[in-house]
RNA sequence: GGAGAGGUUCCCGAGUGGCCAAAGGGGGCAGACUGUAAAUCUGUUGGCUCAGCCUUCGAAGGUUCGAAUCCUUCUCUCUCCA
């Protein structure tokens, strides 16, 4: 039910092309997974997400657990037919809760105790419980339970966060038993090579279907991260996918994507849409400045989303300065759009062994 | 015509003798955002030759060492009564 196939590797960088067959279809890789905390990529339909070209979907565990209750999603039939979307979905394990939650949370080798954002109540997680969630849910790829550690942190913390995170992906392992589903490893171990090199083989030896990078992009330089996947991404099995958890800034991806990865999530595109800035070609533009004020222009001239055909930047900041909802509907579309659209050509390189100049013609427009 | 209330920095609105270039909102301007506590958050918002100085709280005059704050006159707005 579930395989990953790899296409090939271009023959200019290595960056994969490949192929993830699940239950609710076939993921085209590399690819850029939309984040739907709650059930909902955040001003999108389902529909429109197909639209734009969207193949796989995140959602979260901690989140839907919380509210609605994964015991409500799994009595509506699971979370495809809750939200109506037909197509593959990724959970995330409330691993990156630990880290974004930390003031509200306390771990211990058992789990983790959550005081929920919503009400204070208080919350137990296990590697047990966020698998069992995970199985309610129904997604088609579940992910262990991990801790996503801050940066910085010392190599201490580091080696003893990733070695907790073993154990718990081994009861994760154990804990798990729907064949329709399957469950990723996380790579963990800081920005510490000796580490990482020690969290990979570990999970390796537990032999998952998958395995992703964890906890990178939680404020480390850009430098440092593309340093780390220098030397995690290698150490991962070839003909297995792997995922860089949390990274979606247009450059991040592209250098991901050279690495070796298959697979991204990001809620960049999503957030920064509803905070009136957009991705472009030419680099981020923040659409709430004033100079945009009289431009006529679409957001992106390259662009052939929705949004650009149809829209003005004069018109979108108008509707994200006078809080219509438009607006940041408007801005999400394009900005998906954008990526799964750079994903899109990311592949076709490397189908045609051009990633390298692809990559080059791209950041030689592109202003982070 | 009579009685009362009031005019504060872009707007609303605190402030009733020094700690006031003046709280707090709003608006404006800018920045941040990477497995979503986020349609959020942060900074800034009179001028300058900027650790100081200048102009500013309806207008003019006055009291005082010192006034957005007290007094006088003028002016405008609102409410009620005729």
């Amino acid at each position: 039910m579930f395989s990953y196939q790899l296409i090939k590797e271009c023959a200019q960088t290595g960056a994969r092309l490949g192929q993830i067959a699940t239950p609710h279809g076939i993921i085209n890789t590399p690819v850029f997974m939309p984040v739907g905390t709650q059930a909902t990529v955040k001003t999108m339909t389902p529909h429109e997400l197909k639209d734009l070209g969207a193949e796989i979907i995140l959602s979260n565990t901690y989140h839907l657990y919380l509210r609605p209750g994964d015991e409500l999603i799994k009595q509506a039939g699971g979370l495809h037919k809750f939200m109506n979307w037909d197509r593959p979905i990724l959970t995330d394990s409330g691993g990156y809760q630990v880290f974004s939650l930390g003031p509200l949370r306390k771990i211990t080798e058992e789990g983790v105790t959550f005081k929920s954002h919503i009400d204070g109540s208080t919350h137990f997680i296990s590697p047990e419980r966020a698998v069992e969630i995970q199985m309610n849910l129904g997604s088609d790829i579940a992910m262990v339970f991990d801790e996503c550690p801050p940066y910085p942190c010392t190599w201490e913390y580091a080696k003893n966060s990733l070695e907790r995170t073993t154990r718990w992906a081994k009861r994760c392992k154990e804990a798990h038993n729907r064949t329709d589903q399957v469950q990723f490893g996380i790579v963990q171990g800081g920005v510490f090579e000796d580490l990482r090199q020690q969290s990979a083989s570990e999970l390796i030896e537990l032999d998952f279907p998958g395995y992703s990078i964890g906890g990178l992009s939680v404020g480390e330089p850009k430098p440092i991260m593309y340093e780390v996947l220098d030397y995690t991404a290698p150490l991962l099995p070839k003909h297995k996918p792997r995922y860089l958890m949390g990274v979606g800034s247009p450059d991040c991806l592209l250098e991901g994507i050279h690495r070796g990865i298959d697979m991204f999530d990001c809620v960049l595109p999503t957030r920064i849409a509803r905070n009136g800035t957009v991705m472009t070609a030419n680099g981020k533009v923040v659409i709430k400045n004033a100079k945009h004020a009289t431009d006529f222009e679409p957001l992106d001239t390259e662009c052939s989303c929705y949004t650009c055909t149809n829209y003005s930047k004069a018109y979108i900041r108008h509707l994200l300065k006078a809080n219509e909802v438009l607006g940041i509907r408007l801005t999400t579309i394009h900005n998906i759009a954008f990526l799964l659209n750079l994903m899109k050509g990311a592949r076709k390189a490397i189908k045609e062994d051009r990633f390298g100049d692809f990559k080059k013609k791209f950041f030689a427009k592109y202003d982070g």
